[in-house]
DNA sequence: ACAGCGGTTGCAGGT
DNA sequence: TACCTGCAACCGCTG
């Protein structure tokens, strides 16, 4: 009898606790050990990965990624992977027919659409009298133990979410590697072209990968070791200091995509990194490397959330829809989110703090455009593209949930000047070549520059490069000003179904930008102290603006 | 029940 | 350069 191993995340074969269950390994679950690594096998063991055609044609997924899963994405090349392609519900059985299959093992997913086909399959598995095994791996913790811990109800906040997993039992230790895989395979495997690496050529939609960075489980663990050599910074390492304009090298581990993969084991991350710790002093979550381990377990492990606030773009007016492309196509005209928006389709990664200005720019900051709208195109372009992290993300980014403080707004034109003008002028240089020529005075702002520089640049605005697709300014003003309303009326996050209601009636309120009948006036609180309209907003930014004139 | 506290990463203007 | 405050006053969680 054999069994069928099926890869989807987890492409790796170091701390790989399915696959070394499907080749009948004995393992010590407290230590982490295999009890008999010299084994003899006597089942047949059939590794697959299945690509999901229509997943990959319906332009979903960009080619950057595509191209990232024929790289070697993990060892298991030398061990030959079926190259199948199809919707597993239909690949599955016949597969599991063609090698007259008993067992079915994988890795359990994390997301929505993963964990409702992968009950279908069982369901199917049943009736063809196949046994399904499925373990946790892809996370530090089994989502179902931190569930559990939580008593039902999960915290939305990160700090007491830590605090829950600072009480679970450590980390399982990381299993070492499959000793060999030898003598488990079917021996056709090693010379029938069938099982050559998917052939992906046919789902780039005809363009290139452009992407600088590469893929596989080697390269992970590289990236890894590489990393941590450096104990210091491995142990300082804070994630608001550092940088989103370094790209050469980048500030940040660039790890992301390996753990979106899972060509990277989270707990080889985990375990690597607390031995770096040892060495010394270090810091501490929210803001250090294993914060950022938890906050990716903190993403996996959060439900659902009610979406209240009224964003524009489903029904969706040609003005509104023409903003949106502008900003996906990265022609916004503020050069540095159109730079970090071109880093994203040109390489598939930004550092996380320049995805937080373009996505504030597409939802509260400036477009009020919806957020589900920006994580599609998000989904599509990033190497590290993951459901649960990419909309928890954006529903923090767009303070639809989770996060609250939505007056913190991101400057397109300031932010980028906090890491020094000439580094900042360096980084739009890279992606925008329009304005590469512009002096660094005006890059950042490139209207603002005098007639005679514009020309000298190439850069004449109107001609060479078009204005910005609106005033940032006055867009953030209105703006805050609408999310200011749906806070005062709690129009955000989670709410009770009870509330529903009356939320939906002021949807209309606010879509109809009918402000001011519910600015001060029609509140049935007192107005908070402060608390301005958008008319004072608007005549505030008018002296503000006039000010800046004169100081010019 | 409710006040007080903490919250990964804003900006402008100051020292 | 690194840190301070004022802005206006949000949320979830805790005791």
């Amino acid at each position: 009898m054999a069994t069928l191993f099926w890869f989807r995340n987890g492409l790796r074969v170091h701390d790989n606790r399915a696959l070394l269950k499907a080749l009948d390994y004995d393992l010590d679950e407290k230590t982490s050990c295999i009890r008999n690594a010299d084994k003899k096998h006597s089942a047949l063991v059939y590794p697959v990965y299945i690509l999901e055609p229509d997943r990959l044609k319906s332009g979903l997924i960009g080619p950057n990624r595509v191209k990232y899963l024929q790289v070697k994405t993990c060892h298991c090349r030398e061990a030959a992977v079926d190259k199948s392609a199809g919707d597993p519900l239909s690949k599955i059985p016949k597969l599991c027919a063609d090698y007259k299959v008993n067992k079915l093992v994988f890795e359990r997913d994390t997301d929505e659409y993963c964990r409702g086909r992968d009950e279908n399959i069982k369901e199917l598995m049943k009736k063809c009298h196949v046994q399904v095994e499925t373990y946790s791996g892809h996370t530090l913790w089994d989502l179902d133990d931190i569930m559990d811990r939580s008593g039902g109800q999960l915290t939305k906040s990160y700090g007491p979410f830590v605090k829950l997993l600072e009480k679970m039992p450590q980390p399982q230790n990381r299993f070492p590697s499959i000793p060999t895989m030898q003598g488990t395979l079917d021996p056709h495997m090693a010379t029938d072209p069938k099982y050559d690496l998917p052939n992906v050529e046919d789902y780039l939609q005809g363009k290139e990968p452009t992407t600088i960075h590469k893929g596989g489980e080697s390269e992970g663990l590289r990236r890894l070791d590489n990393y941590l050599q450096d104990t210091t910074r491995t142990r300082v390492f804070r994630k608001p200091q550092t940088s989103p304009i370094d790209t050469h090298p980048a500030s940040t581990t660039i790890l992301s995509p390996f753990m979106k993969f899972g060509s990277l084991s989270c707990r080889t991350f985990w375990h690597r990194v607390n031995e770096v710790y040892k060495k010394g002093q270090h810091s501490a979550p929210p803001e250090s490397l294993i914060g950022q381990l938890y906050w990716r377990e903190f993403f996996y492990s959060q439900g659902e959330v009610a979406l209240l606030i009224p964003w524009k773009g489903y029904n969706e007016n040609k003005e509104d829809e023409e903003k949106f492309q502008a900003w996906a196509e990265g022609r916004t005209r503020y050069p540095w989110i159109d730079a970090v928006m071109h880093q994203l389709i040109k390489h598939g990664w930004m550092h996380q703090l320049a995805r937080h200005c373009v996505a504030c720019f597409l939802t509260r900051g400036q477009l009020f455009i919806s957020w589900e709208k920006g994580a599609e195109v998000f989904h599509k372009y990033l190497l590290d593209a993951d459901y649960n992290l990419n909309n928890g993300n954006w529903l923090w980014l767009s303070a639809s949930a989770y996060y609250t403080t939505y007056f913190r707004v991101y400057s397109p034109t300031k932010f980028p000047q906090k890491y020094g003008k000439s580094d900042g002028a360096k980084f739009i240089r890279q992606f925008v070549p329009e304005v590469a020529k512009l002096p660094d005075l005006y890059i950042f702002e490139p209207w603002k520059a005098p007639p005679s520089v514009q020309k000298s640049s190439n850069c004449v605005l109107g001609k060479d490069y078009p204005h910005p697709i609106m005033d940032a300014e006055n867009a953030k003003a209105e703006n805050m000003e609408i999310m200011r309303i749906c806070y005062e009326k709690k129009v955000h996050g989670n709410c009770s179904p009870k509330e529903y209601e009356d939320h939906m009636a002021l949807f209309k309120i606010v879509l109809a930008k009918d402000y001011n009948q519910y600015g001060n006036g029609a509140s049935n609180k007192a107005p908070r102290k402060g608390q301005i309209n958008l008319e004072t907003a608007m005549q505030q930014l008018a002296k503000r603006t006039q000010r800046q004139r004169e100081n010019n």
